[in-house]
DNA sequence: GGTAGTAGGCTACTTATGGTAGGTTACTCG
DNA sequence: CGAGTAACCTACCATAAGTAGCCTACTACC
C-alpha cells in the first residue's frame, strides 16, 4: 500500500486531543514567540512548529494564513506589551525629565526580563525584513506617539502643523536611538538600565527640552 | 530525446561572450544593486538575476557563494559609498557643529540622490534580517567611528575606557536616529536634508557638546 | 439515544527557489 | 599547436511554504 494515492484512511487522528480556536491559537503563538526567538524568521519552518504544538501544519494556516502574518503576528504583540510597560511607568510620574527616564528604564528593564521579546522585536534583527517593516515602524510609532502625548500634557498645547511634523520627526529620530542603543546593549550586557537611561537622558534631554518650550510658544 | 539525462550536448553554450572574473562579477554586483532594490531581498530570485545577466546561475554563485553573501556584499558597497561621502563632506569644515551639519546634509543627500541604494541599505528595510545584521551594524559602526574620530580631534584628547564605551554607545545611538528619521523621511519627502540636519543639530549637539567637554576633561 | 451540522484536524500533494554535480568550451601561454 | 585552466552550461536535488480535499469529534436538537 505505500505510495498509494487519495484520501489517507486515518492514521494519527483519534490520538491528539482537539482545543477550541482560541486557546489553539494562544498555544500556536506562544510556540511561535519561542520558536523565532530561538532560530529567528527564517530559521523556523512552519513544520517545526506544527510539530512542535502537536498539530499538522494546515491547522497554522488556518489560523494566521501564512508564516509572515503570524511573525508580523508575535512581533506587534511583543511591541504592544514593551509599549504598555513604559507607558506605565511613564504614568506613575509628572515631572517631564523624571518621565523620560523612568520611560527609559522600563524600556531596558523589560528588554532585559525578556530575552526572548528582544529577539523577537529585534535584537537578532529578524524583525527587520522588509515584510515587517510596518510591523518594526509601528513598534516605533508607538514609542513615538507616546512622547507627543506626554509633551502635548506636559507644554499644555497643540503645536502647529509644522511643529508637529517636527515632533513627529524627532519623536522617531528618538525611538530610533533607543532601539540603536538596544542592540550595543546586546554586546554589553553588565551595563544597567539605569546607567542606559541617564546616558540617553543627558545626550537627549536638552535638545528636548528645548524643543518642547520653542514649540509650545509658537 | 526528451528527458533524456547526463550530460548535455551545447545548445547556448556559443553564444554569449566570456568575460574576465573581475568584470563579470562587477557586472552582476550592480544587477543585484538594482534587483534587489527592486524587489527587496526575498523578492529577488537568483534566477531572475542569472537571466538579466544573461548568465547561467552557477555563473553566479560561483562569485558570491550564496544569496545572502551576495546581498550582504551590495549593503556593504553601499554603505562604504554613503560612509566616504559623508566623511568628504565633513573633513572640508572645521567647527565641530558645523561638521555635524555638513555630515548630516550629506548623509541625507545622499539619500535622496540614490533612492536605489537607499532601498539597499535600509529603506525597505530589506537589508535588516538577521542574516545581514552584522551588515546594517557595520554601517552604524561606520558612522559612529567617524563621529568619535571627530571628537577625539576636536577635544584633542583620548576619554578612559568608561569614558570611551559611553561614547561608543552614545554615537550608535545617534545614529540609529540618523536611520530612523531616513525612515520616516520618506514619507515627508518634500522636506529638504538641510531641514532635517537641523532639525538634528538642535535635538542632539547640545546633548553631544556637553558629553565632549565632559569626557574631554574626565 | 440518534443524527445533522460544523469546527477542528489530517494526509499527501504542488510550487518556488536556493543551491549543486558534473561536464563542455573558449581562451592563454609555453 | 596542444595542454591547462577560467568561464560557463544543463539538469538536477532539497527544502520549506502553502494548498486541495477529505475525515471526525463534538454540539445541539429532536
Amino acid at each position: 500500500m505505500i505510495g498509494m494515492r487519495g484520501p489517507t484512511p486515518p492514521v494519527n487522528a483519534h490520538r491528539r486531543k482537539r482545543l477550541p480556536r482560541a486557546v489553539r491559537s494562544e498555544q500556536l503563538l506562544k510556540l511561535a514567540d519561542r520558536l523565532f526567538a530561538e532560530r529567528g524568521f527564517h530559521g523556523a519552518s512552519m513544520d517545526e512548529l506544527a510539530s512542535r504544538a502537536g498539530v499538522s501544519k494546515p491547522v497554522i494556516y488556518d489560523h494566521f494564513g501564512s508564516k509572515e502574518r503570524l511573525f508580523a503576528l508575535c512581533v506587534r504583540r511583543t511591541g504592544e506589551a514593551l509599549a504598555e510597560q513604559v507607558d506605565a511607568e511613564v504614568r506613575k510620574e509628572t515631572d517631564p525629565r523624571t518621565r523620560l527616564r523612568a520611560g527609559s528604564i522600563a524600556y531596558f528593564r523589560f528588554l532585559q526580563g525578556q530575552l526572548q521579546a528582544w529577539a523577537v522585536l529585534f535584537a537578532e534583527e529578524e524583525a527587520r525584513d522588509a515584510r515587517f517593516a510596518a510591523e518594526a515602524a509601528r513598534i516605533r510609532h508607538r514609542q513615538s506617539e507616546l512622547m507627543l502625548e506626554l509633551m502635548a500634557e506636559t507644554t499644555g498645547t497643540t503645536p502647529s502643523h509644522q511643529g508637529r511634523e517636527r515632533l513627529e520627526a524627532m519623536t522617531l529620530a528618538v525611538a530610533g536611538a533607543y532601539e540603536s542603543l538596544s542592540l550595543w546593549w546586546r554586546e554589553h550586557p553588565e551595563v544597567p538600565p539605569e546607567q542606559l537611561a541617564d546616558w540617553l537622558l543627558d545626550l537627549l534631554w536638552p535638545g528636548l527640552e528645548q524643543l518642547m518650550t520653542q514649540l509650545a510658544s509658537a
